[in-house]
RNA sequence: GGAGAGGUAGCCUAAUUGGUAAGGCAGUAGUCUUGAAAACUACCGCGGGAAACCGCUUGCAGGUUCGAGUCCUGUCCUCUCCGCCA
């Protein structure tokens, strides 16, 4: 959500800003008048119940005086305020729901140097790590390699479950505990992530808070029950709100989480895209660092968080890109996105496993989590970051690809054969 | 699922038959001190405001009342016991 009182004052950068993140900006042509309107409100209705307040405290002090008679007398004008204070107050809260219905479906504003475009061909690269493979054969696609491996199965998934579901087995199913218990060990031993296990249902309450909601409800798995329960699109929602509603203090900082679940999404909308394999499923397991920080550390904290994504690639011997996206291709809560996009032979480009945001105070302000510093000063809102860790099911698609060989077996990165019980390959069982 | 107890500021604890949130700890600043501790003074829930000051706040939402931490209704959460259960 964006501080009211910014907008008031850069009124049209905002609008520009929105028209940058194609939005349209005309949800602001009512803002001002709104505005003013609920500040006027605001002040009446406090001017009149500082009224009754007084009054009521001269009835006390009557009363205790014994003093009865001149005490009803008060309280007969007191009486005469209520009508007008309940409409005062009707009128509040509409102006507030409209305020907050107008915010808080605002997106975040792009900070300063993100790439100003309409897509992701705006998009800028700002670094690429390793060398693609040379391979001296036709290279197969994840779907073939661990079909023929025996270690996936779609058809079946499809059967239990529906289309965009996946069956791992076997060697298959234990390369993917083998990445998430590498990519927790190295988050916790090297890069100072405290491990979290959050709950895999939220209420919207929660959702809120990250962004999902109000706009993207039809992006999630809703529960028929009747507490608004959702199952998680990501650990970011649960674990970025573990401190809403709070005030936290300033040691506390930096706050980092690394957790591992799985995520669930509707992907609703998305029909015909991604349709073979894992890349995009209803299910799939996501290892996911979370920050928590100063607003004058973001911007640190953000490039850190992205290096500890990349170095999970680095260490698995994936060739990768970063890039930074433009004003039209970011999330909706996000100020600065990193893309970590890894090599894959069979489509012969690099494809997302990683989106590392910096979201500023955006979330923060929806959550209300603030830090008090030293010294007695206002608390402040804190900053909130989120980045992929990897994405496990697409790290599973790279690893196949890029260390498939020849004879339809895979090599087991040198980093993960102590997960694998040291075994050298995959190989049809 | 049944029965009971309880939610007060970062933490802990008060508040007469309803009279407008008291105190302690922690914390911050200062006095004193070579420095620290102790002691003393001030600040010490949230929002607005340059300030004076104003408004809000006893899990949440309503109701009764001139006035609700206190009375009533609903709801959320925590704990205890019983039942069931991975």
């Amino acid at each position: 959500m964006l501080d009211p009182n910014y907008v008031r004052e850069n009124l049209e950068a905002v609008r520009a800003a929105l028209a940058a993140r194609n939005f349209p900006p005309a949800v602001l042509d009512h803002f001002a008048e709104l505005d003013a309107e609920r500040r006027r409100v605001n002040s009446e209705a406090d001017d009149v119940n500082h009224e009754r307040n007084n009054a009521s405290k001269e009835i006390g002090a009557l009363m205790q005086a014994g003093k009865t008679a001149e005490a009803d007398a008060k309280k007969a004008e007191v009486a005469g305020l209520k009508g007008r204070q309940a409409e005062l107050e009707k009128q509040r809260d509409e102006a507030d729901v409209a305020m907050r219905e107008l915010l808080s479906g605002l997106p975040n504003l792009p900070a300063a140097d993100v790439p100003v475009g309409p897509d992701e061909s705006a998009n800028v690269e700002v670094r690429r790590w390793g060398t693609p493979r040379e391979f001296d054969f036709e290279v197969k696609d994840h779907v073939d390699l661990g079909t023929e491996l025996g270690i996936l199965d779609l058809e079946r998934a499809a059967k239990v479950a529906g289309s965009r579901f996946a069956i791992l087995s076997g060697q298959g199913a234990k390369l993917e505990r083998a990445l998430v218990s590498f990519m927790l060990d190295v988050h916790t031993g090297e890069h100072g992530y405290t491990e979290t296990q959050p709950p895999l249902i939220v209420n919207r309450e929660t959702l809120f808070g990250t962004g999902q909601l109000p706009k993207f409800e039809e992006d999630l798995f809703t529960l028929t029950d009747d507490r608004g329960f959702s199952l998680i699109p990501t650990a970011e929602v649960p674990v970025t709100n573990y401190h809403r509603d709070e005030i936290v203090e300033a040691a506390s900082l930096p706050m980092k989480f690394v957790a591992f679940t799985p995520c669930f999404r509707s992907e609703a909308g998305s029909y015909g895209r991604d349709t073979r394999g894992l890349i995009r499923q209803h299910q799939f397991e996501k290892v996911e660092l979370v920050k928590i920080c100063l607003p004058e550390e973001s911007e640190k904290e953000h490039e850190e968080l992205t290096a500890n994504a990349e170095k999970i690639l680095q260490l698995l011997e994936l060739p990768y890109r970063t890039i930074v996206l433009s004003t039209g291709d970011m999330g909706f809560s996000a100020r600065k996105t990193y893309d970590i996009e890894v090599w894959l032979p069979s489509q012969q480009t690099y494809r997302e496993i990683s989106s590392c945001s910096n979201c500023g105070d955006f979330q923060a302000r929806r959550m209300g989590t603030r830090v008090r510093r030293a010294g007695g000063s206002k608390p402040e809102f804190v900053h909130t970051l989120n980045g992929s860790g990897l994405a496990v099911g697409r790290t599973w698609i790279a690893v196949l690809e890029n260390y498939q060989q020849a004879d339809g077996s895979v090599t087991v990165p040198e980093v993960l054969k102590p997960y694998m019980n040291g075994i050298e390959r995959i190989s049809k069982a």
